[in-house]
DNA sequence: TTTTATCATCGTAATATTGCAATATTACAT
DNA sequence: ATGTAATATTGCAATATTACGATGATAAAA
């Protein structure tokens, strides 16, 4: 019990439940829009931005990254995360197509 | 510690990750596609189509209603739930000015 | 090589979510 | 009013997530 049965939807629907749950943190949400609004993007600074500490900032960067939404670079000592703009796109792509093909058929 | 630190965002950003938790569960993601494909939508249909109990679909539904998703409809015993398509359409253009504004910078 | 800065990982506590059985409520038919 | 079918609520166990301190790894600088 307690835990989500990802053995009974199809594939489709658990795409769409993966790429929300990456968006469904404020942190979350709050780092890739700092990231896209930077040139250099480095991990303390957003430690600095967004009020949590560095180990909350890694983790909820590991999920990003694990979504395949982000590259990495190393520059000087500082890790530069980079948005991958095409994963990012496919993940909008995506969400609308779930949204468009939903109708309203009653009441 | 554990909980999320609602207080440190902007508004926006948490409007962002309040819809895409309505999406990040699998279940309620079949529930809504469900709904939208259904002539009549009755509870108790969801609940054979998906194979979980009547509460946890209605607890799921709950949520989704909660985010003003659903506008319900009496129809005979059953309970009618149907799309709110203004607001699903609203969720859907929040998330697409998100994914509009985000760009890449570097890398 | 030692220090320093930056980021990742580990361990753990607090909280949230998921799922279901049992029970309550609701709406309708009789 | 009473019975019945459909849905909601409650309470609880299992699991997941969030957050952070302590610690580890790595790379540039001293």
């Amino acid at each position: 019990m307690g835990a989500t049965k990802l053995d009974i939807y199809d594939q489709n629907i658990t795409d769409i439940a993966m790429i929300a749950k990456v968006f469904a943190h404020p942190a979350r949400v709050a780092i890739l829009q700092y990231i896209s609004n930077q040139e250099a993007c480095i991990c303390n600074d957003i430690v600095d931005e967004i009020g949590l500490a560095q180990p909350t900032i890694s983790q909820h960067l590991k999920v990003i990254n694990d979504a395949g939404l982000l590259h990495g670079n190393y520059k000087g000592k500082s890790l530069c995360y980079c948005l991958n703009i095409d994963r990012f796109k496919a993940f909008q792509e995506l969400l609308n197509s779930f949204f468009n093909t939903t109708q309203t058929n009653c009441c």
